[in-house]
DNA sequence: TGTACATCAGTGAACGCGCGTTCACTGATGTAC
DNA sequence: TGTACATCAGTGAACGCGCGTTCACTGATGTAC
């Protein structure tokens, strides 16, 4: 039956929302339209009123929590500080609820030009943030130093996850944090 | 019908190749156990007689892409050698050659125990060896340097793939290389 | 403000397809004599 | 060394299943008067 407009948005951020939890916590490929509606509270069929395909759900799925962690930085933020709660075991643990690059990365190479698109944009704003308060003297030096850092800080996220031994998973957090923090 | 001994452990090694390069090309969920199998010249139906399931061989292609790495390491070879040719266009570009850490990290991540372990000792091994050839003042400095170095790698290829830019990709590549060799 | 009706968001059955896995069969291999 | 036959690696049809997508239908919404 048709629902209010009001209801049509709710029920448009209810599947973003699920469909980036999912993703996250599944992969792209292991999560299938009807779990994502079905976690909305919606029925699969529906879908296609919201969202073109499947693809394009991923886009603006991604889209929608990328620009949500965007909207949340605080001004006074450093790279240090954001590596500090980046780089923990909490975080790790929370695929679901943390960071898609790191969830969904290797994965997104392979995605459609939208996805790249919408992860490329993220990843220049990233880059952009974190130059203002890497260290180093110049300002390429201190964009050099947002880039690496952010390198480290994805990729040791997914081999603290890979890894099955605790104990080395948790170095690789703090190894890392020692060195991009520069603690 | 019945092939000889050689010609079965010829096969096998066929499969495993042919996994290799697919699994990082498309990701482990983007390949078929049938491609596989006709990318080795066999038919799908005996692909029961050499694995237990698709898992099984997967884990078993992961060990060996990384067996072979590991076999094929010159004594001299220092943490900022493999990072000059770790984090260049090419290897960026040569998915299916490339290192499966970066190719399928994320996917790793949701895979089976014995998917996790072998790339689990595949990680020990490589912090080990960057370990003796990373800079710092004492041990435990070398080793976090080694930690975070390898995880600046992975995590640049990852990004550098996702980037839809050509220049950004490359500054991503370039600007690690700078911090992880320390030039 | 109240009524009549066109609109359209959501439902659930159905589709074609490709997947992982199984299995009866084939015929070359390799062993027993 | 030669022969007879049991073994078994590979073949290709078949299976059940879940996927993305479509569509006729339903009934509440919201507009026209």
């Amino acid at each position: 039956m048709k629902v209010s407009r009001e209801q049509v948005a709710e029920h448009r951020h209810r599947i973003l929302e699920a469909a980036a939890r999912l993703y996250r916590e599944k992969g792209l490929e292991g999560v299938g339209v009807a779990q994502i509606m079905a976690a909305a509270g919606l029925t699969h069929g529906g879908f296609y009123g919201h969202f073109k395909s499947k693809e394009d759900l991923i886009a603006q799925a991604l889209a929608h929590v990328l620009s949500q962690s965007e909207g949340a930085k605080p001004p006074g933020r450093t790279m240090a500080d954001y590596a500090a709660a980046y780089l923990t075991p909490a975080h790790r643990d929370a695929r679901a609820e943390g960071c898609p690059f790191a969830a969904l990365g290797s994965e997104a190479v392979r995605g459609s030009p939208d996805i790249r698109a919408v992860m490329t944009r993220s990843l220049r704003d990233q880059i952009e943030d974190f130059s203002a308060t890497a260290a180093g003297e110049t300002p390429q030096e201190r964009r050099s130093a947002a880039i690496a850092g952010w390198a480290a800080m994805v990729g040791a996220v997914i081999l603290a996850r890979i890894a099955d031994d605790p104990a080395l998973s948790n170095e690789i957090l703090s190894a890392t944090l020692r060195r991009v923090a520069g603690s």
